[in-house]
RNA sequence: GGGCGGUUAGGGUAGUCUGGAUAUCCUGACGGGCUUCGGACCCGUCGACGCGGGUUCGAAUCCUGCACCGCUCACCA
């Protein structure tokens, strides 16, 4: 649309001066037509009527009548022009080659490898990916970046419990605490095995000091770089992290760089930050020697307005570290976006300022709000939780029923894969097509929904026209495609497909992925209107020009799922 | 108490930044079509902007008050 926007602005220029319309304020009333049977853009007129002397009405047909289009035309309704952009210009705007648009770090999911990734968490990964693979298909130099937290409380108790209690001691420990220690269908990877070691110790810390002292203890030789208990540690989450990262690959997540926080400490570069920030304007010391800025000039309100980035013993904080590593991210890349959930919102912001003190740009972000269940939040320590691994299966055992009642004459091996993509790519586009904003309560019925606004719907469109050209062949390369003949559903799709790229940007700029699920879901709808209306192989053999068109339609479908991280398959 | 987000048909959801013509799409209910290129299809009807003021020719959109929900205000991560 900005395209096109770009592209009328000079002649509506020469139009406004024509009918006399001064100064230059119409540019931004340049807006998309709310229905497609009106055109592609609209100008309402109202704010000319007064200029011009005369009626909306009146100044809307004057406008339409200056106005000279070579990508269109222009039509007077009401006190609108409305513009339609020719089909011929639109088709000049498929298959464009992208440009290289620069490097961009995205950092996503980083979370603590303290147990299974529950469903809660998948929002993160999922969103994170999402504008990875967004980025990518837009022309983008794309690092997926994971912030492994190898240090600190959670990993220290994980540590700790692993190192001091048993099997036996973890689950009277689970019982007596209400938390369920059954085996799992998953308890042969590691991230469901230790968690019950985590949640155990979470439990006995209430009845034991002895725990809290034990943690603490390990986490402070952490944060002195002690490399027997960072080499301890590791060993404690590094099973966990992998059992995270094998259910984050099969949903199609996967990273190119994990970052340790621990890197920080060991390299000097948090104590050399810490230094640097006793020279802002905003540093203050404590009573016990903890250092912090004062951030209530810089508009932060609340009880506090402290940032802590050292305490008293001289130690640093997870947000310090934090500052170094952003400061290690921009050696990486152009630009950095960080996806995070709504709960690091001020903890950002103070990050944010406390970079600007140190000279040092602030990244992007994105935040989304949490997933709950119906009975309440997610908690890992507290066991109320439901885990992907246990999602992703049910979704695929779902997946499986209606993909053997449609095709029974298919291998059971062929049917499981069909079934494992139409679950993982069901489960990605229920949370991808919501607004990061919004918050989202988890129902089983919503997350394996088959049907609707679904991936499966775009899935089957696509294996739709997998199937047609595996029966017509390929476009015969003497065929000329000319757009100006073509009417009803088959320009519709015409159009929707020029503005692919245009969808594209604007979700990545405006960060609402949301908005290019729409757009996919609307192209598949698009092409079975299209199907319904023109036969690709009819009496006559193959129509040349409905191949040709079919094709263009698969091509970016299949370019729109890998964008969104639905799996494009070529049969279901 | 302060800050930040949210509130749109029975359910879910887009649009709010940048005010504009009939508020998007899915589901649901009701009715219809095609069903020899793959029916996990297509078409029609019904049904919504939390509440109250204000600004404007015009408000879901901007301002303001209120209500409800979520997040947050650590020398935790």
């Amino acid at each position: 649309m900005q395209a096109m926007i770009d592209a009328v602005i000079p002649a509506l220029g020469d139009a406004m001066s024509t009918v006399g319309v001064k100064g230059d304020f119409w540019r931004n009333m340049l807006g998309r037509s709310k229905e497609s049977s009106q055109g592609d853009l609209a100008l309402p007129c109202f704010p000319f009527a007064k200029q011009l002397d005369c009626s909306p009405n009146e100044a809307a047909s004057r406008i339409a009548d200056a106005l000279e289009l070579d990508i269109g035309e222009a039509v007077a309704v009401g006190p609108y022009v409305n513009i339609r952009a020719s089909l011929s210009w639109l088709s000049n705007q498929i298959n464009r080659e992208p440009q290289s648009k620069g490097s961009i770090l995205i950092e996503h999911t980083s979370a603590n490898p303290n147990g299974p990734f529950h469903v809660g968490r998948a929002r993160n990964a999922v969103l994170g990916d999402t504008f990875v693979r967004m980025h990518r298909a837009a022309g983008y130099d794309v690092t997926a970046e994971y912030y492994v937290d190898d240090m600190g409380k959670q990993v220290g108790i994980l540590c700790w419990a692993l190192e001091n209690l048993d099997h036996e001691r973890v689950h009277a420990l689970l019982d007596e605490g209400g938390i369920s220690s059954e085996t799992s269908p998953h308890s042969e990877k590691q991230d469901h095995a230790r968690v019950l070691w985590y949640q155990a110790a979470n439990l006995l810390k209430a009845q034991d000091a002895t725990v809290d002292s034990g943690v603490t203890e390990l986490v402070q030789l952490s944060e002195e770089a002690n490399a027997d208990v960072l080499n301890r540690f590791e060993s404690s989450y590094q099973p966990v992290l992998d059992g995270m990262l094998q259910t984050l690959g099969r949903m199609g997540i996967n990273f190119d760089s994990f970052t340790k926080e621990s890197r920080f400490i060991v390299d000097g570069s948090v104590e050399i930050v810490m230094e640097k920030l006793q020279s802002s304007e905003l540093h203050g010391v404590a009573e016990n020697g903890a250092h912090y800025l004062e951030l209530e000039s810089k508009g932060v309100k609340g009880k506090s307005t402290q940032f802590f980035y050292r305490r008293g013993d001289g130690s640093s904080l997870y947000a310090t570290r934090d500052l170094a590593y952003h400061q290690y991210k921009w050696t990486q890349s152009d630009r950095l976006l960080n996806i995070l959930g709504e709960d690091h919102k001020l903890q950002s912001r103070q990050v944010g300022i406390a970079l600007d003190e140190l000279g040092i740009k602030p990244p992007e972000v994105v935040f989304y709000a949490f997933t709950k269940l119906a009975d309440g939040k997610m908690s890992t320590r507290r066991g109320n939780v439901v885990y992907m691994d246990d999602l992703l299966d049910e979704a695929q055992a779902r997946a499986l029923e209606t993909v053997r009642e449609s095709k029974p004459d298919l291998s059971e091996e062929k049917l499981v894969e069909i079934a494992e993509a139409v679950g993982i790519s069901a489960t990605r586009f229920n949370i991808a097509r919501i607004s990061p904003e919004k918050g989202i309560t988890f129902r089983w019925s919503d997350a394996l929904s088959l049907e609707a606004d679904s991936a499966p719907f775009i899935m089957y469109s696509y294996a739709r026209a997998c199937s047609i050209q595996r029966k017509a062949g390929v476009v015969d390369a003497a065929f000329e495609f000319d757009p100006n003949l073509l009417e009803g559903s088959a320009a519709a799709l015409i159009r929707r497909l020029a503005y692919m790229d245009d969808e594209l940007q604007t979700a990545i700029d405006s960060r609402s992925p949301h908005n290019f699920c729409a757009w996919l879901s609307a192209l598949a709808v698009d092409y079975n209107r299209f199907y319904r209306d023109n036969y690709v192989i009819d009496d006559d053999g193959v129509n040349a020009q409905n191949l040709y068109i079919s094709e263009l339609a698969r091509e970016h479908i299949r370019r729109g799922c890998e964008a969104v991280g639905i799996i494009p398959i070529e049969e279901m």
